[in-house]
DNA sequence: TAGTGGTCTAGACCACAGC
DNA sequence: CTGTGGTCTAGACCACTAA
């Protein structure tokens, strides 16, 4: 007798939540606004509450909306990406600036002991390695260092990085889903090398970001050594207690 | 008919959940151990599927547990605690390390228009302002400045904060729950007064972070300039995708 | 196959907000 | 007062996992 609406085989709390996130992310419903209550949403997608109520309270888990109690349901504010995981392209859209990024060179390489150890390969493996200076319109201001196993991604190199965005050639033609990055994260200086590469005088203060990417699967599948000119790109970090 | 176990005004959902935590945290049940199925619970806490449900779903959530679809609820590897706000005491013990504290100088200025507004007061606001040398052993590795308002707590500097830690002292004297903090990071170079107070070279890279830091109210409540050492101490984050 | 989590029903009473 | 979210019942069928 139930199961009634199971066509395509996707939830009905899932069904109703697509509704609702439509309609703010077209703007037909405004932050601050009401949302329908549990049993206008019930009635409407005829399900029963319980199951309007699952779809309402997983929308306000992941933040889309704010329930008060006695109130209603409303749209919550836009909320700003802290800690999120994203490649350069994607942040440089959020900020809306054109991303840009040229590869100074690209090899393999089975020296890199450490960084095979974080990768969780044995120490002599064969690593693609991967550098570039990426630059925010004409203004270089990182330069990234990234590893991966060589096994498992040899045809990265000829993959067109210049155009494509790494995340997204790993998750389209790997397969591979990242999930979350520990960074650890000092400060340094420019030697000559990177002094050149960023156009900045020798000794200028640098962040330093050391970048360990997780697959869904938990494994460890990137290493990223990042240097960013400080100053124009702080980085953002929001901690809870 | 329902509410049978409602006698202590405490969720049976809630109730629930503390057993299972208890079980945990008291070592009975180790990572790995499976956890009561929602039928058993159900059955032992004389409570109906969903409820013994919404308990697991919601340990699961906040990572306590994992649930494996067909195979059961099982007791989640302990986390380590990725982008926890914490104070300069509890970062400490966390690495069983000492804390050790020196204030510089204290007392209140008017001034600071441009912190004033970041805490959400009038530019001309009074303001508490504690500078402090951290130290790890007998090596100082940090400069901190915190600004507070002098209206809210002008008791806040004949407090024994080199003895009680700042938290703890807004949370047991003030009532002021803090709840989060949006940390800006970015690298720069020790001046003159900074290399002496860390007794380091002058242009030495150091980590600096502007810390406003959010009661559970929403209140911007403290603002920290820190100066960060690299090198000993780094910081680490955990991003999201 | 037995047991588990995932989804869902058609209701119920309570506590709270706002008029 | 009405309407809201918060909690809860006593079941149901499905999809999945492991023996």
């Amino acid at each position: 007798m139930n199961m009634r609406g199971r066509n395509s085989g996707e939830p009905a709390y899932r069904r109703i939540q697509r509704t609702i996130r439509r309609r703010i992310e077209s703007g037909h419903l405004r932050p601050g606004d009401i949302v329908d209550s549990e049993r206008e949403l019930a009635r409407t997608h005829r399900v029963s509450l319980m199951t309007a109520r699952h779809a309402l309270a997983d929308l306000a888990r992941e933040g889309m909306v704010e329930r008060r109690h006695g109130a209603g349901t409303f749209v919550a504010p836009p909320k700003i990406h802290f800690n999120k995981l994203m490649s350069y392209t994607e942040q440089m859209a959020a900020r809306s600036l054109t991303a840009n990024s040229r590869i100074v060179s690209s090899g393999v390489v089975n020296r890199e002991q450490e960084i095979a150890a974080r990768l969780g390969l044995p120490p002599m493996s064969r690593l693609v390695r991967v550098e570039r200076v990426r630059s925010a319109g004409d203004e270089p201001f990182a330069h990234e260092v990234c590893y991966l196993s060589a096994d498992e991604y040899h045809g990265l190199m000829d993959a067109p990085l210049e155009r494509t965005s790494l995340f997204v050639t790993l998750e389209r033609e790997y397969g591979v889903e990242l999930a979350y990055a520990d960074e650890e994260i000092d400060a340094t200086d420019a030697d000559q090398k990177i002094a050149e590469l960023l156009a900045l005088p020798r000794g200028t203060p640098l962040l330093r970001i050391r970048q360990l990417i997780f697959s869904t699967k938990g494994r460890a599948t990137v290493y990223v050594l990042g240097l960013y000119r400080s100053g124009r790109h702080t980085l953002m970090i929001r901690r809870f207690r």
